[in-house]
RNA sequence: GUGGUUGUAGCUCAGUUGGUUAGAGCGCUUGAUUGUGGUUCAAGAGGUCGCCGGUUCGAACCCGGUCUUCCACCCCA
């Protein structure tokens, strides 16, 4: 045997089932996308690099996937930077188009490149893969598709509420209860770090507050202490260890803490607003929740950030994230132009249903009835139904060559298809179809309008 | 990117201190059954032990490298 093909690390193929059930989670995201106005566009898979380069910070660079220039690339490279060997002022020599890392940036292109055409607010969803040249884990993958719906051109909260109940609305159409949508405030952050007074060190103080739920209360504040941040603001921030009870006693708590930081204050009024609308309107399967330690998302957040987790005892990391970014088209050069959005996990979704058990029968679509093949004659006997049986919408197929019938037989049985039909000479001659119920073992004699009957 | 872990038949896995011809279960093929699948019985096919190199008289087993799997960190969906 020759060496085995294989394909690269954290890439993965789809077999017809799991085609099916993944194609199940998108027509449902779809569905909810559309009834919230959200109309869809499609980016290409490979941007200029430079659309890509810096938008998601040094980590981000690192794990973009390079595509190396065609022809002679090397011939291109200047004496100095060949002899160098910085691979990093090589990259940009020899690679100038990049894999998309996500889904938002390319949309900020889009919407910057297209302004003239676009009536807004917008209101886009996007559903495509992304790649990132990460080192793989459960849940994790270097080839993965998201699946966006962000609005642009419109500051009102309105849009956050309407999120919340989107994220609720996807969850509760796949059944799946019990999520969490975890919701803090880049505002609410940064009041925090202003009032402790540790206003410049905003980045590392809310990555180790993030930490919280994972390295506990000690964890975060030895890492703070190794930030560099001074006893006193840690003492201050002592209450968000600790922050426990409804959305109403956190906000209050928060209210309390950031009483003298306006930027503070107007996180938190923010963050009322949501939550009032919500718990008035109401939300069917998914609870809306503060975390003030939600700090997590890409650094051009600036006002709401979400992110929803799995119903308890799942393992699994998030499974969608979003965020308000004020300024996200200011990179390309659009300015003043506010944008919102969310992201669902689509291989997560499909780990955690999978892992509850949560996909639906009709989720595996099959055909419907096989027709044995007992030899020429008959096959075309059997293709005339067939092709009646089609067109109306019903799925047959003829098993291709007159192979033993146990063989056809345990093909049928193989694939679950319901219903085999067998029909030769005997059959022809009455001008009768003898149908075979494969879970029950029975069989009946019927002609071709009894056929559809009972098929349908 | 850092540290650890995994790889033996199509699949799940055994394989003794390094010692003749590498095993099991499931699956597959054929037959018992020439118009009947699932159950049963019998026989059979299938492996460069991830790949490359080293140590050794001798390597699935020991050592190094590499790829892959999973895990932790980093970061993230």
């Amino acid at each position: 045997m020759a060496q085995k093909p294989s394909i690269p690390r954290g890439t993965r193929d789809f077999s017809p089932e799991e085609v099916v059930k993944r194609n199940y989670i998108m027509d449902t995201i779809k569905r909810c996308f559309t009834t919230y106005g959200f109309q869809p566009i499609e980016t290409p898979s490979f941007e200029n690099s430079e659309t890509l380069m810096g938008k998601y910070g040094e980590e981000g660079d690192r794990l973009i996937f390079k595509i190396l220039n065609s022809g002679d690339y090397l011939n291109k490279v200047s004496a100095d930077v060949y002899s160098e060997k910085d691979s990093l002022k090589m990259t940009s020599s020899i690679s100038e188009k990049a894999l998309r890392y996500d889904l938002t940036v390319p949309f900020a292109r889009y919407v910057v490149q297209h302004q003239n055409e676009i009536t807004f607010p917008f209101k886009r969803y996007q559903m495509q893969p992304v790649w990132r040249a990460d080192r793989p884990q459960k849940g994790r993958f270097r080839e993965f598709y998201q699946c966006d719906a962000d609005v642009v051109g419109s500051d009102s909260l309105w849009q956050e509420v309407e999120l919340v109940q989107l994220y609720d609305a996807v969850f509760s159409a796949l059944q799946l209860k019990g999520t969490t949508i975890k919701m803090n405030n880049r505002k609410v952050l940064s009041g925090i770090a202003e009032v402790i007074g540790e206003a410049d060190k905003l980045i590392d103080f809310t990555v180790a507050l993030d930490k919280l739920d994972k390295i506990g209360e000690e964890g975060v504040k030895k890492e703070m202490r190794e930030k560099g941040i001074s006893e006193t603001a840690i003492d201050k921030v002592q209450p968000l260890f600790t922050a426990s009870g409804n959305a109403t006693d956190k906000l209050n708590l928060l209210s309390n803490l950031l009483s003298t930081s306006q930027v503070g204050m107007k996180g938190v009024e923010e963050l009322t607003f949501i939550v009032n609308s919500v718990e008035t309107l109401g939300l069917q399967s998914a609870s809306l929740e503060i975390d003030v330690t939600l700090a997590r998302g890409l650094n051009y957040y600036t006002g709401a950030i979400f992110e929803v987790s799995a119903p308890e005892g799942v393992a699994m990391g998030s499974i969608g994230g979003g965020g308000r970014y004020d300024d996200l088209t200011g990179i390309f050069g659009l300015k003043n132009m506010s944008g919102v959005g969310i992201s669902f996990g689509l291989d997560r979704i499909y780990l955690v249903l999978e892992e509850l058990g949560l996909f639906p029968d009709t989720a595996s679509a099959n055909t419907k009835v096989l027709f044995i093949n007992f030899g020429e004659a008959e096959a075309l006997y059997a293709m005339k139904a067939i092709t009646k049986l089609r067109q109306q919408g019903i799925s047959a197929e003829l098993y291709p060559d007159a192979a033993k019938m146990g063989k056809q037989m345990s093909y049928a049985d193989k694939r679950n298809i319901p219903f085999t039909v067998l029909a030769g000479a005997s059959e022809m001659d009455a001008s009768q179809y003898t149908l075979k119920n494969m879970k029950s073992g029975e069989q009946i004699s019927l002609d071709y309008e009894g056929l559809v009957r009972k098929l349908q």
